[in-house]
DNA sequence: CCATTGAGTGAACGTGCGTACACTCAAATA
DNA sequence: TATTTGAGTGTACGCACGTTCACTCAATGG
């Protein structure tokens, strides 16, 4: 037992480490976006002397791909449990616009990162979040080409609706993320907007042809 | 008149260098992105010293708000003109869907200007961004609120729309933008992707309520 | 024609950066 | 218990950066 403890302290401290460069990243991420930050703020802000980042990362472009990996796994987890709510059956559109706000209140600095650096991040980093946004897409068509009005269509358009919705996601995350804190206002209005954007494209399922 | 060629050759030459500054920190900006760029990087590919750039802006942040401009002018400048052509008033989603993708095809850089430093760029370059596409949607709002189905809607709802349309046409945009050059099969798909989003949504214009 | 203006020059500065290298010293292992 | 391992340290390097300052010299205008 005193052995498995002492076997974990050394890889349970370098785990704590890396959390702390990670989560150090996302921090300054929020008020400079992770393309302009630096190996040395990085290092500063976890607490850590330069050089022994490199114990964790081989570049910065690695620890933006492990930022990367964390998010959407985040995400995934958060969709997950959303959908054991029962509310999810009754009424989709409402709950997916709760859902949305108060996933993405929930973990800001990721959704904020993933919604920067999707379009402003180094190659590597904004390839990697482009082929994760790929396969939300996929994984929406399947549950998409499942509902009544829809089971129909052709591959092609529950493709396309299901691009529509996610870019959608990604835009109403983005303006949850740029909203001042403590302001439910705004967040009810956001809301609002996404519910209804939803609806509307949710009216043209029934009367879509070709 | 040698006086006035004297007084434009002046004035000419500073604005020529503009020019070139301007071309410079957009060229760069493909590659890297505005917020990434430096001083002296732009200076250098426009072939002039560092010093000189204050001649003409006082930060790197005023050169990316000129640029904002600059992009914007640019694309109202073509929207103008599109509406122009008598194509528009037969079948105003098929031209969108053509004008889109032709106009940003021409001026790839400001709209990836546009596209990326929307989200990754400094405070003011986002904010003046922001504002311009604000501006966007209000006046694509006018347009809508005269079409035969929209005409009796509240302007909330109006608004809510137009927010849609011109997030699809700024993502739209991004993968135009991104779109590898001399690949027409990829360009027909962009456009046919955008006109297929442009009518689902139109199509929930009738039946909708509140 | 001669004084003024101002776009562009070139050297110099202090700073923060990424990365190298040799190191410590506690935990892990045999 | 004695040896090995490896996360974290501290120094030092060369480099690119933004900005300063005094400058040149052709176009400008009285």
């Amino acid at each position: 037992m005193t052995e498995s403890a002492q076997v974990a302290s050394r890889q349970a401290q370098k785990e704590r480490t890396r959390h702390l460069i990670l989560a150090a990243a996302l921090d300054l991420s929020q008020t400079q976006g992770f393309a302009q930050i630096s190996l040395r703020q990085v290092a500063r802000h976890a607490g850590i002397v330069p050089t022994a980042f490199y114990r964790h990362f081989d570049s910065m472009d690695e620890l933006g791909l492990a930022l990367v990996e964390q998010s959407f796994s985040t995400l995934r987890h958060m969709i997950r449990e959303a959908q054991r709510d029962p509310k999810v059956l009754d009424n989709i559109i409402d709950a997916a616009a709760q859902v949305l706000v108060e996933t993405v209140k929930q973990s800001k600095a990721h959704f904020a990162f993933v919604a920067r650096e999707r379009v402003g991040g180094s190659e590597a980093v904004r390839r990697a979040i482009q082929h994760e946004l790929d396969l939300f897409v996929s994984e929406l068509a399947v549950v998409l080409a499942r509902l009544p009005n829809i089971e129909t269509w052709s591959s092609e358009d529950v493709q396309m609706v299901s691009r529509l919705f996610v870019r959608n996601m990604v835009s109403n995350a983005e303006e949850v993320v740029d909203m001042p804190d403590g302001r439910p206002d705004l967040e009810e209005k956001i809301k609002e907007g996404a519910r209804r954007q939803m609806r509307l494209i949710v009216i043209g399922f029934r009367d879509w042809r070709s």
